[in-house]
DNA sequence: TGCCTATATGTCAGCCCTGACATAGACTCG
DNA sequence: CGAGTCTATGTCAGGGCTGACATATAGGCA
């Protein structure tokens, strides 16, 4: 948001909390629900840097193009199993998921 | 295995292979599979370093202390999830989570 | 010996995640 | 315009993972 409008609305009374505070989440879940999201983007990454298409992504994982969609938006419903075997399934190595997981 | 047991025994007809070849896994399921197993082996290294109990852990996470056992023996009914929550938990960061994945 | 703690292993009802399907929007190309 | 592709979102029956419980083994201590 830009500073401006943010202290604009402070100086009108609102308050700006991150989603964890929103949430009431501990650090262990905010940690859990932050690894999740770096999947995720992570996944649409490296399909995208691949060129294939979720349909096609799904078929190596022998899932569905809409599970695909829901992993890569975040989708709640979805485990980091899945999420794990997906980038497995784009070849993505040890090293890289590291890398995946510790970006910022 | 002794290098010369093992050559003793090949000389008689004995054949040795990899977990993987004897399972017949592809690439990414024996990824999978060993991501699963540096993880529990984490956990363990974890929770031993703080010297609690498999009991004290599960209260943590909210589970039993059969799961956690489950969990550090790479039982196959434990998912990642769980795993990953459960070194979260013991406030692993994203640093060291790195460091067990990519751990040989 | 008996008692306590820690861990391992098996079982099971119930719930969460699964793939599949339907549908809609955005975009490209004839 | 219409047809095709890609993606997003909602729903659902069924299967996999869950916590809980029971039980066994091992080790420490009195």
């Amino acid at each position: 948001m830009n500073p401006d409008k943010r202290r604009r609305l402070e100086a009108r009374g609102w308050k700006f909390m991150t989603v964890k505070e929103f949430l009431g989440l501990t650090d262990e879940e905010a940690a859990y629900v932050e690894l999740r999201l770096k999947l995720a983007d992570g996944l649409w990454a490296r399909r995208t840097a691949r060129g294939i298409s979720q349909t096609a992504l799904a078929k190596t994982i022998e899932s569905s193009q809409s599970r695909v969609a829901k992993m890569e938006a975040g989708d709640p419903s979805v485990s980091l199993d899945l999420l794990v075997r997906s980038l497995l399934a784009l070849g993505t190595s040890n090293r890289e998921l590291a890398r995946i997981i510790t970006a910022r």
